[in-house]
RNA sequence: GGCCCGGUGGUGUAGUUGGUUAACAUACCCGCCUGUCACGUGGGAGAUCGCGGGUUCAAGUCCCGUCCGGGCCGCCA
């Protein structure tokens, strides 16, 4: 006889009813006579109570923690005293009548009982976790975590679907193209010594959906990435890729805006206000010294370039820019010194600080503060102001990650989720070590078409139809018109150093599908992991992961990567350099 | 490739200025216990302190190297 209930769902509609239940035993207690089991599925906890005369008794002696059982009982309703109000099931026990062992267990490695009757689960190290990671997946945070990312992954396909989207599916064995990421190879059998690369993303084959007339493309796409690893990034991670025709950005940015809406309804019954915030990044830049400013605080920059120029503070008087931030205390010698070492580490020169006290500045740069600055910078009492000088760009991301850890350290960091669009990227940005323009988003990214005429004459002006969605100072989307006509992806290429040879020869697929009339066409992708983990609220993607890897890209559970026969080498005409290494 | 943090019974921690038998909680095993719900209670077993070397009369503790894990920078169209 097989279940006729999940354990968590057992409840005082089922008073009198003999139910069978099937689960593992989160925790039994034995009273010398009495036996209570705390009997476990996916869905929750319902307590059994075995008897001393139950034919039950005998298999319920010799039971442990995490055995799988199958009971037989009745559901009884517990005295208003019994009651356990921290499980879903705490109004009702079941007697058992019968319970057969169906699998024994090995202690478990740690313990994972706790999350399930509402308390905090024991922390593990991820080491352990991971290595044990079917037990971890057990604990009802893990068990929570994935079914979040089920329910965002349907809401995200009942949304699509009534939109009107297609989902198709994109090779994972396909043509390494030179551009971007490090890519993942796969050697080719039949073709011996060549390669497939796995996808980065689906990016030209959604385009060219797009030529062969889908209009509106989706696909929840893994992705592979062969660079070095972090809290949220994985080498295989996943993206909600979309990608829809005869649209302009606003289109876009105004679909996503209503899907992620949709998403945080439904999963998590929260209202988010739409249309959310758009700032340009010149603005993210300059105000937040990011191109994801979390906007969960305020603390923004300042330009106080014009306040030191010219003046008799030499290292800020001919500086390209100079940026201030208000730190809302009066921080030590010794704040400022690991403050000044994460701005070093951003490429600042140094980071200079007065405090104002007592109606005064003092400490630090304090007698070359200008005339104006306070007002200018509207500080206040008890406060200390933060410089940094230099190139531009170096100036506001190091002040931006100065900007960043104060707001951890001071606690401004607020509760909920700040969604905002950043918008206007510029389309290239000067490669230092090339020597070369570069692509910021990616070589297909349509220009603005107002600075179309900037294109060869002063390319670091023109402005890309790119986007990116940030959540909570997190990059969780990023997006751009494409270009649609051929000639203008040729202009492209070129300005990017790739001749028309080269062209032809890596993406002459592309070239091609864009010569056979090609529709405007858009899109955007989420990082479906960052996002899953920021609802969850992880700051590791690999808890909302079932199978992640380490940081040193290894799956600790089953040990890939892993060396391969002489045989499979040979078959696929590939020797090793450095034999087992 | 670089910087930083960590590694002590199964798990999570403590371990002072280098000094006796490495402590605590929990888990585990055995006994007692009929209303517990992290049951209680009595007993027991369990650690070459990641590994190697060095300093020292003496190293979990100090030094060097190395391995493993984590965070960040670089990298990530």
């Amino acid at each position: 006889m097989r279940r006729t209930h999940y354990c968590g769902n057992v409840n005082t509609s089922n008073i009198n009813e003999q139910v069978v239940l099937e689960g593992w035993v989160n925790r039994r207690r034995d009273l010398g006579g009495l036996i209570f089991i705390d009997l476990r599925d996916r869905e929750g906890l319902v307590q059994v109570v075995v008897q001393p005369e139950s034919p039950a008794y005998a298999q319920a002696n010799r039971v442990r923690s995490e055995w799988v059982v199958r009971v037989t009982g009745i559901v009884r309703a517990r005295p208003a005293e019994q009651v356990n109000a921290k499980i879903a099931s705490g109004e009702v026990e079941v007697v058992a009548e019968g319970l057969e062992v169906l699998a024994e267990a090995r202690t478990p490695p740690f313990p994972i009982d706790a999350g399930w009757r509402g308390e905090q689960d024991q922390v593990v190290s991820e080491e352990i976790r991971m290595r044990h990671r079917v037990v971890d997946l057990r604990r009802r945070t893990l068990q929570r975590n994935l079914r979040l990312r089920h329910k965002v992954v349907a809401a995200i396909y009942r949304f699509l679907d009534q939109e009107g989207f297609i989902s198709v599916e994109t090779p994972f064995l396909t043509r390494s193209t030179p551009e971007g990421a490090r890519d993942f190879l796969v050697p080719s059998r039949l073709q011996p010594g060549q390669f497939y690369a796995l996808p980065q993303s689906p990016q030209l084959f959604k385009q060219m959906l797009m030529v062969a007339g889908f209009d509106r493309y989706f696909q929840i796409a893994r992705c592979f990435r062969d660079e070095d690893l972090r809290a949220d990034r994985q080498p295989d991670f996943t993206q909600l890729d979309l990608e829809m025709s005869f649209v302009e950005q606003d289109d876009i940015l105004e679909l996503n805006e209503r899907l992620a809406a949709y998403v945080f309804k439904e999963t998590l019954g929260l209202e988010l206000p739409i249309p959310f915030p758009r700032m340009s990044y010149a603005q993210a830049m300059n105000c937040y010294g990011s191109d994801k400013p979390d906007l969960r605080f305020g603390l923004e920059l300042a330009d106080v370039s014009e306040l030191f120029r010219g003046g008799e503070f030499r290292a800020f008087a001919d500086a390209e820019v100079v940026k201030a931030l208000v730190a809302p205390a009066l921080l030590s010698r010794r704040e400022i010194e690991e403050l000044e070492a994460i701005a070093k580490g951003k490429g600042a020169a140094g980071l200079a600080w007065s405090r104002y006290e007592g109606g005064a500045f003092s400490g630090g740069i304090a007698r070359f503060i200008p005339e104006g600055l306070k007002e200018r910078v509207r500080l206040e009492e008890g406060q200390t102001v933060l410089f940094v000088a230099g190139p531009w760009r170096k100036s506001v991301e190091s002040l931006g990650a100065v900007r960043l850890e104060l707001g951890k350290r001071l606690g401004l960091i607020g509760e909920g989720f700040r969604f905002l669009w950043v918008v206007d990227f510029p389309l290239l940005e000067w490669d230092e070590e090339g020597g070369r323009w570069t692509y910021m988003h990616h070589p297909f990214t349509s220009p603005n078409l107002e600075d179309l005429e900037l294109l060869e004459r002063d390319p670091g002006r023109v402005r890309a139809y790119a986007y990116d969605l940030v959540m909570n100072g997190a990059e969780v989307g990023g997006g751009s018109i494409r270009i649609h006509r051929r000639e203008l992806q040729e202009r492209m290429f070129a300005l990017l150093g790739i001749g028309p040879e080269e062209a032809q020869e890596k993406f002459g697929f592309l070239l091609e599908a864009l010569s056979y009339g090609a529709p405007p066409h858009g899109g955007i992708a989420w990082g479906l992991d960052r996002w899953v983990a920021n609802m969850a609220g992880e700051d590791s993607i690999r808890e909302v992961i079932a199978f992640p890897k380490n940081k040193e890209g290894r799956d600790p559970l089953t040990e890939a990567p892993s060396p391969v026969s002489e045989a499979q080498l040979a078959e696929l005409g590939i020797a090793l350099r450095t034999p087992n290494g």
